[in-house]
DNA sequence: TCCTCCTACGTCAACGTTGACGTAACCGAC
DNA sequence: GTCGGTTACGTCAACGTTGACGTAGGAGGA
């Protein structure tokens, strides 16, 4: 900036100026400056300038997802991408991989970057770090999950009215021996569809059995244990629901190794790419993902902008999305 | 960091001593300087430490891909991320949509933000911009594509042999017209992948016919159309090729749509989730991205830490997947 | 005893930028 | 002609941190 400003023979505030867009340079001036500084292939200093400026901005946000490499992550980050671009502001990103202690790290890796403000998928458990880095001021917005404690906005998805939606689906076929197999009980959004499940049973008027009932799933190769053990029962249930994707895979897996697609029916939680290409289309409670990322980057932006309304706990619609594996009705034997 | 020192009774610089565990700071008083810190929740800021310091490194760096939702994408950066993680390193990550424009502005952004090196899948067409930042000392990676420019670094796929490969496998099996179905042709990947298709063509002793090839399909709508335009042909192939991953998706829904799955093979560049749980299983040319990634960051860091070796371009080995999409013979008619 | 060396601090300036404020030149109005 | 106002600059200090260097006090050796 220095060399800029001796180059076109002025001080280092007008050419802050100039490059900034101020005004208070005259016309010939603000020529002299950039042609300096393209010239010298001179680039602003972000870190410095939002060192010295009063707002304090570094037109940056963190990211914090349990794992980039998953689409459904992957498509949040994408979404919030475009909404942090729009806005001239970058994107630090980090996968958390579901481990407490790892997303306080980064949680700190980022306050030390001095961002703007994160969207954090919360890790399962205690939510100690993320209330700490709340209360230092940092705006915050949690997706997919909640926060345990207050003050902080949320998006999720419609958890629980989509899992009984799926649930009275099956009821209504006749499948009277539901399964559940779902992902890690310390995560809500487990939870929440479990207790889904449990009012759709309710609601259709069947009594839970507490053997169709399989948790902490975590990964494809757990479902598929689990689902081989339910298809052993001696009353094995004709229709499984999958709370989560990679369990929703599994199960396929199973059933089409024992050549049951076409017997038993099964409708996962989580879209993925493909499912309608299967044999049968895999029937599905699709969340809107772009839709989650939109709104949270919408609510963290207006955070940083000074919104000081009460916190708020955005809820994006998830729909059934039928196609053919959810609509078998349940055989005969 | 004042307060800090205030409370501690010490001076800044000593807080900093103690902060970075450099010597000269006694046992008590380091006791005094944490628990200071601790109580006022103090956080060093980065960006002025950086700014401060003789190296200048913002322990940042910066990665443009073309989609972060696509799967490949997303998996390249989950590796990518890993390694910097575990140099105590965070990433900028943007998408470039292969869109020159759009990547020379994040490139800026990322500038402005003084990352300490970028890892780039290069957008299609001229690399000025990525050239002239590379010019300017930034240390580079290019995954996926090389640059068109030299003295920088770069880590690909063996597009060219695992395509020459894929296409001898089908002509073994009896093929004569093996359609070619590709990307856009200024991508680099999509012209490598096309001559390799040209070689084993030739290696097959069989002669190219110009309408099996179609190219310049961007997205899995564009590829369908070819696919259909192709099997509407008096002499339809009895095999594809395709040679990218959206592009092998809209092939196999047209098939599927024709029931042809399992009369027309088909191999695909890239693979996908589920690929093997379709009937026929899809076989594929699958990439080691996770490979990628890490190479990339491998040299990045080491360009970061001084490395001044000659340039390297690192590739890395696909290897073709069986499954059986690949394996039909040509049908009698 | 005196000098040297080391340890444990402190002081100062600077990294690149911008907010606050100063000033010289010029304009228009009375 | 004088005054208030505006425009187009420049000067200075500060953002939070650390490199370079200074200094006081104690240990150790001749």
């Amino acid at each position: 900036m220095r060399d800029v400003a001796a180059l076109a023979k002025v001080s280092t505030k007008t050419v802050s100026r100039v490059i900034n867009g101020l005004p208070g340079a005259g016309p010939e001036v603000v020529d002299r400056v950039r042609a300096a500084a393209r010239t010298l292939g001179y680039r602003p200093n972000l870190t410095a300038s939002s060192l010295r400026r009063s707002d304090r901005r570094s037109a940056t946000i963190g990211v914090l997802f349990e794992d980039l490499s998953n689409p459904f992550d992957a498509a949040l980050l994408r979404a919030v991408e475009d909404r942090a671009r729009h806005n001239g502001v970058l994107v630090l990103a980090g996968s958390s991989e579901d481990d407490r202690a790892l997303q306080g790290e980064l949680l700190v890796s980022l306050s030390a970057r001095r961002v703007d403000g994160v969207v954090v998928m919360a890790a399962g458990g205690h939510q100690d770090a993320l209330q700490q880095e709340r209360e230092r001021g940092t705006p915050m917005v949690l997706v997919d999950r909640p926060p345990t404690f207050g003050g902080t906005d949320c998006v999720t998805t419609t958890n629980r009215d989509s899992s009984r939606e799926a649930v009275l689906q099956l009821a209504s076929l006749g499948h009277r021996d539901i399964a559940f197999l779902g992902d890690r009980r310390t995560l809500w959004t487990s939870q929440e569809r479990y207790t889904g499940y449990l009012e759709g049973l309710a609601q259709a008027g069947l009594t839970l059995r507490e053997e169709l009932v399989r948790t902490d799933l975590h990964g494809a190769d757990l479902a598929e244990t689990a689902a081989r053990a339910l298809l052993d029962l001696d009353r094995p249930p004709t229709a499984l629901f999958t709370a989560q994707n990679l369990v929703t895979v599994g199960a396929m897996r199973v059933l089409r190794a024992r050549g049951l697609q076409h017997r038993v029916a099964l409708i996962g939680f989580d879209d993925f790419p493909l499912a309608d290409m299967l044999e049968p289309g895999i029937t599905v409670v699709r969340q809107d993902v772009p839709g989650l990322g939109r709104k949270a980057a919408d609510l963290i932006f207006a955070r940083i902008d000074g919104d000081t309304s009460p916190p708020v706990h955005a809820v994006v619609p998830a729909a059934l999305v039928r196609r053919g594996s959810g609509e078998i009705q349940p055989s005969g034997d």
